[in-house]
DNA sequence: ATAAATTGAGACTTAATCGTCTCATATGGT
DNA sequence: ACCATATGAGACGATTAAGTCTCAATTTAT
């Protein structure tokens, strides 16, 4: 049932028939798990992030050091990808606390990594903040948008940003 | 006429009804110049790139110093902000002829200037083209977003952009 | 001033989609 | 076997938007 969702929020212009055929259910039992669409929409984001969480919890142990720590957590973004960048995307649905609420929880999951890796000296702490997080979005967004495109390896890209992240293009250090 | 289009391309899923209103002029008018939605927005497209790339032409000067100019081309394209994001998610257009050729001159407008910054050593060289480009368009998408948040001012944006993508979130240039 | 072309407002058709509803069927528990 | 519940298919009305059409008013050229 939620498996659904997930698959759904990769395109959140999908019509209610086209969700239900994609989770192998009638459209009247999915109206019946969810009123109507603005609630399936809330729904599913709220799993997603949910699940984004529990990955990052699962896979960014608090005991290492820094940089494996936001390696990992870049691994963890990069493969949630797509179905994230939806949920980013529904501005509309923002104001929803339950989705308010799940984001905060998921900013306070990635939060002490990146102060962590600028208390170890990996990361500036001059920049203004809200910079920092809509670049790392975008990169983590480009990350994804090359993936899927088939230009970029899966296997390489949270390096790769990771290099770019910490280093820019900028020449000076070794990939 | 024009002047509607580039409002327009803002909100590519606003309504036919939307567009006309906004333009100024009635719906019937509207389907008179272009005979249907598709079409109307392969025009939007199409003028939003050239209106990009002759300010990109207008402001970027051949003769200065690839870093000078590389500093003019994100100022343009962070100006043209929103619009061209707009152009860019247009996946369902993206294989028209037409605005095709136009992309294409687009990043023949663009191209130069990141081969004369890596033959400056700006650039690193050896990074995959289409991670370049990626991370240039998510960067610049960050820009675009955290400016219309409000989060970041204007004025300040070129700069941080550039010097993100020159050194990242690293340590160690001073901003 | 008059004829021709363009425009705006709106009616109309068509199509898609949401959300509700009914009913026959299937599923599961006792 | 029986009964309660969940399900699937689909009809139905409402809404929205695309695209076509008509007609009166306005602009433009001569």
């Amino acid at each position: 049932m939620q498996a659904g969702l997930e698959l759904y929020t990769l395109r959140p212009n999908a019509s209610m028939d086209e969700v239900a055929a994609h989770a192998g259910i009638g459209r009247a039992t999915l109206f019946r798990h969810f009123p109507n669409r603005s609630a399936l929409l809330r729904a599913a984001g709220a799993h997603v992030i949910g699940e984004v969480e529990a990955a990052i919890d699962a896979s960014v142990s608090a005991d290492e050091p820094p940089l494996i720590r936001l390696r990992a957590l870049i691994g963890v973004l990069v493969s949630a990808g797509l179905p994230l960048h939806a949920v980013f995307g529904m501005t509309d649905l923002a104001q929803d606390p339950e989705l308010k609420s799940a984001l905060k929880k998921l900013d306070r999951a990635i939060e002490p990594v990146v102060i962590d890796c600028m208390a170890a000296g990996l990361l500036r702490a001059d920049m203004p903040e809200a910079w920092f997080e809509a670049a790392f979005e975008g990169l983590l967004y480009a990350a994804w948008t090359a993936i899927h495109t088939g230009t970029l390896a899966p296997a390489h890209a949270p390096d790769m940003l990771l290099h770019t992240l910490l280093h820019g293009f900028g020449p000076g250090v070794n990939a």
